[in-house]
RNA sequence: GCCGGCUUAGCUCAGCUGGUAGAGCAGCGGUUUUGUAAACCGAAGGUCACGGGUUCGAGUCCUGUAGCCGGCACCA
């Protein structure tokens, strides 16, 4: 007999070798029907596997969100039959379940075109059509391996061996199709529905591995009903309309040309923008008790081989020779910058922390393929800064950034949305007690920081130490990393930095490189995907237009933006010879916040009509107040508040 | 860098199976003085990404290169 205790707390006993499908029949028919898996004790299992224990048990339908998962999953394996089904030969590999979707990796010579996937899909919903019954079997692990291998299965069977030797191995039967997998999986297939589709064509290296094979990997989103589809179509097509490539053209941010490819021309007022938000960002650091530096855009060879980057990184560097022969390199980034205005006369434990800031433009030389509109470039400005501090300061530091890199996200809208912990690398500097201590500080400032968990990345800090990233997503869901904070035990000691004890001892400082916006220009592009271009008034390039509705009130309305402009205000004239809808409805695409439309009822009662972005009606203010009120509107959030508090 | 796709006017896009380019918007010249999301007329605008080839003939077919896009790998 086996006990099962059920969501509501209640009881009950079953046969042993009882299935879930049992288990929802003895209830209710109805439940029997709309069921598709169970969890038993946290563990999701098949409807008709008989449960293998006693515990707290639970009947999943369709409306599940792990259930969900497990439809992703079988629809990628729906995906598979169907690809083998259609182009006989193909290998299959592995096929997850991912956010929104799936995708499968197969092994094919001959390329898949995007005309195939319109058959795959065709044949997948035969393969639901035919509602094949989905049969789990326990296999002997050499008998897996020879038969994966029997049939040309060759990277099935490399999966199998790399198994741990205990592992039970199971395989999934759908109709005459079957992999080799963990489960679970829905009841037959069916139950995978037609909300599906494929989506896109790539290519993946096998284990994700550059060195070995590519492989052909089809993406595909599904969705437990035809309605979440269709939402989830829509929601990309719209997302695709915040595409920061897109506005910023549309709104003549910046542009991209061949002659200079991965660094940006900035126009007016994509430059108008940036400057907003370094001079936001320059500010929060002052306040912050940082100090600002400029070091050197190029530097001798000499330096980047004595920090280390010039071994590691060479490659991806920019470098000339002068006609005197020096060799030099334009800077990949600041920390050896830093360090040498750090080391210039003497420091004191008095002057610790020390956070040095710089908006440093780097130069990278990022493959060709990893370059993305302004996310990812060759030449981008980090809000960096370097944080000479004691071992004991690196908690407390880390705890300060955190709460101000916080601050900072939420003033543009932003929500963090995944902190990491980047943790020791196989290859790195430094005792493994001095990581323990390390990796535990950053774990504990970052919890306390932030409201959210952290999330370990085994093996991917840099080697001279452990590394917290802060996730951004943009407009489609792509998330990007923006904030880090990175401890460092090595550079200081390569570049002998040191600073007087109290005891008059000389010692080395740690240093904590840390950026928030990370590149500005990324920054950037995810706070237009973010703002879809409709900028809060404090970071509108052009934050009012003036527009004139006869030429009558030309005069006044030359007026009116010379007050708005005395009050600070970014603001445009439009005196066209041009309707007011007309007018309206082109600074209203261009995503102006403000219009003050003037005629010659407002040039006679010296008021303004003030249209904001987005509201159908328009009020009319005196045109004092009216300047007023949007000056103080217009104030950046963080001055804002320091003059709440005076 | 790797796999796949794309590249036609300033922008967004048409151009079937090869017969030497088309629209809308913007821009320019006029007319219109307008009340809150597109007034009207006109003229102009192109080495069809770049190079090579097949063909009587290439935007269209083949091939090379570049950039971009979607992934993968990379990201100090």
């Amino acid at each position: 007999m086996i006990e099962l205790i059920f969501p509501d707390g209640s009881k009950r006993a079953f046969d042993e070798g009882a299935s879930g499908r049992d288990v929802a029949a003895s209830i209710a028919k109805s439940l029997e029907k709309r069921a598709l898996l169970v969890r038993l004790d946290g563990e999701l299992l098949d409807l008709d596997r008989p449960l293998p224990r006693s515990g707290t048990f639970e009947i999943l339908t369709r409306e599940s969100p792990d259930a969900l998962e497990v439809i992703r999953h079988d629809a990628s394996h729906v995906l598979a039959q169907a690809v083998q089904e259609l182009f006989p030969g193909t290998q299959v590999t592995i096929g997850p379940a991912i956010e929104e979707g799936f995708y499968y990796d197969f092994a094919r010579d001959e390329p898949f075109s995007l005309d195939d996937l319109s058959a795959m899909e065709a044949r997948m919903a035969e393969i639901v059509d035919r509602d094949e019954k989905i049969v789990r079997e326990v296999w002997d692990r050499n008998e897996a391996i020879a038969h994966f291998r029997e049939i040309g299965e060759a990277y099935k069977a490399e999966i199998i061996s790399d198994l741990p030797e205990d592992e039970v191995i199971t395989v999934y039967r759908q109709g005459s199709w079957k992999d080799l997998c963990l489960g679970p999986h829905l009841p037959s297939t069916r139950h995978v529905g037609k909300a599906f589709k494929l989506t896109k064509l790539a290519g993946a290296y096998w284990r994700g591995d550059h060195r070995n094979a590519q492989l052909q990997r089809i993406y595909g989103t599904a969705w437990a009903s035809e309605a979440d589809l269709e939402a989830y179509l829509k929601r990309i097509e719209e997302a695709e309309r915040r595409d920061h490539r897109r506005i910023g053209r549309a709104m003549d941010l910046f542009h991209l040309q061949e002659e200079a490819k991965g660094m940006i021309f900035w126009h007016p007022k994509g430059w108008t923008l940036y400057r907003t938000v370094e001079a936001y960002m320059r500010r929060r650091l002052e306040t912050d008790g940082y100090v600002e530096v400029k070091a050197p855009q190029v530097m001798d060879r000499g330096l980047w081989e004595k920090s280390g980057h010039w071994e590691k990184f060479g490659q991806a560097m920019f470098t000339c020779e002068t006609t005197e022969g020096e060799e030099l390199a334009v800077k990949p980034m600041n920390c050896p910058g830093h360090v040498q205005i750090f080391n210039f006369g003497q420091k004191s434990y008095r002057d610790l922390p020390l956070r040095m800031a710089e908006f440093g433009a780097c130069h990278r030389y990022e493959p060709s393929g990893a370059l993305h509109g302004i996310m990812r470039l060759r030449a981008f400005t980090q809000d960096d800064a370097h944080i000479f501090c004691r071992e004991d300061q690196i908690e407390a530091e880390t705890t300060k950034f955190v709460k101000l890199l916080n601050s900072v996200y939420s003033d543009f809208g932003l929500d963090l949305h995944s902190v990491k912990l980047a943790l020791r690398p196989d290859i790195r500097a430094g005792s493994d007690e001095v990581w323990d201590i390390a990796e535990a500080k950053l774990d504990r400032a970052a919890r306390q920081a932030v409201n959210m968990e952290v999330e370990p990345l085994p093996g991917e800090g840099a080697f001279y130490g452990p590394k917290l990233e802060f996730h951004l997503r943009d407009a489609i869901g792509r998330t990007w990393q923006c904030g880090t904070l990175q401890l460092d035990f090595v550079l200081p000691e390569r570049l002998d930095a040191e600073y007087v004890a109290e005891d008059g001892s000389k010692q080395r400082p740690v240093m904590l490189h840390r950026a928030i916006c990370g590149s500005m220009e990324r920054f950037l592009g995810v706070a237009i995907e973010n703002y879809a271009g409709a900028f809060p008034l404090w970071l509108a390039p052009t934050q009012a237009v003036v527009a004139s509705i006869t030429s009558d009130a030309d005069e006044y309305a030359r007026e009116v933006a010379a007050e708005m402009k005395a009050a600070g205000l970014r603001v445009e004239l439009d005196l066209r010879n041009e309707k007011i809808n007309y007018k309206v409805r082109e600074h209203s695409l261009a995503k102006t916040p403000v219009i003050a439309a003037v005629g010659r009822r407002e040039a006679e009662g010296r008021a303004v009509a003030i249209r904001r972005l987005g509201s159908e009606g328009q009020t009319i203010l005196p045109l004092g107040e009216a300047v007023s009120a949007l000056a103080g509107e217009a104030i950046p959030p963080d001055l804002a508040r320091a003059a709440l508090r005076s």
